[in-house]
DNA sequence: CGCATATTCAACCGATTGGTTTAGTACCCT
DNA sequence: AGGGTACTAAACCAATCGGTTGAATATGCG
């Protein structure tokens, strides 16, 4: 897998049990073991997934005795929604030419075009 | 890998070859040929990767003749956005809190505190 | 010290991934 | 019909992934 940050950030989130963990530690930090309880894999392969997760910046974790809260990275998540929010605004904007475009050739509009708050 | 829409939607973005595919297409539909022109892999890899696409439901085929133009469907960057976004806002929200907890403990406020128009 | 707790490391395993090559399908043109 | 172009399918391969078990490390407690 390319080890660029997006390419991290994004296939880190690609797992369902590591998108549940993210969603878990937006509500406040948590240990390794409290995060792995819910679920029915051992505690190594939740260790894993937060390697991941902290390897792709979303997590970050500090010291407590022996145990190692993390906690989540919120920040990130502007590296994608920027990468998204730019396709998307390029992709809406030329449908939004082609709508123009057809009408001014007399035809219907294209159907389910974007408006300006598209898909709010 | 899970196959829920957001895993294969997370999946599909993983890869950076098949997030440069989304941002030509962005721009402008195109054939399989179109867009495997410049990466030094085979027309059947990016095969590959346009059909992972299609299966995250980023792209969608029509047919010209025995061209397959692809066209980008931006619609379900949505789905990673309100995905991404509830979960900023639910860490955000805490670490507000968190300052201004610190704040009437008579503490300094954390530092590189969101602001309400957080990472811009 | 000795033991329990919390976490990670290392080795292994089957499934998946991204790539290849080779072959097949679909369509146009003459 | 025959041949070229655009694309997909199939079989294969090395690398990675998500999981396991078992052992190691780090820390607190009596």
């Amino acid at each position: 897998m390319a080890d660029d940050r997006l390419s991290l950030v994004f296939s880190a989130l690609a797992d369902p049990t590591r998108r549940d963990i993210v969603a878990r530690l937006a509500a406040g930090d948590a240990t390794v073991n409290e995060l792995a309880a819910p679920y029915d894999v051992t505690v190594q392969a939740v260790s894993k997934h937060i390697k991941a997760l902290e390897e792709a910046g979303l997590v970050s974790r500090s010291r407590d005795a022996q145990r190692r809260p993390c906690h989540l990275e919120a920040e990130v998540f502007d590296l994608m929604t920027k990468w998204i929010e730019r396709y998307r605004r390029e992709a809406e904007d030329r449908f939004r030419r082609l709508d123009v475009l057809l009408e001014q050739m007399g035809g219907q509009p294209a159907t389910g075009a974007p408006t300006t708050e598209a898909a709010s």
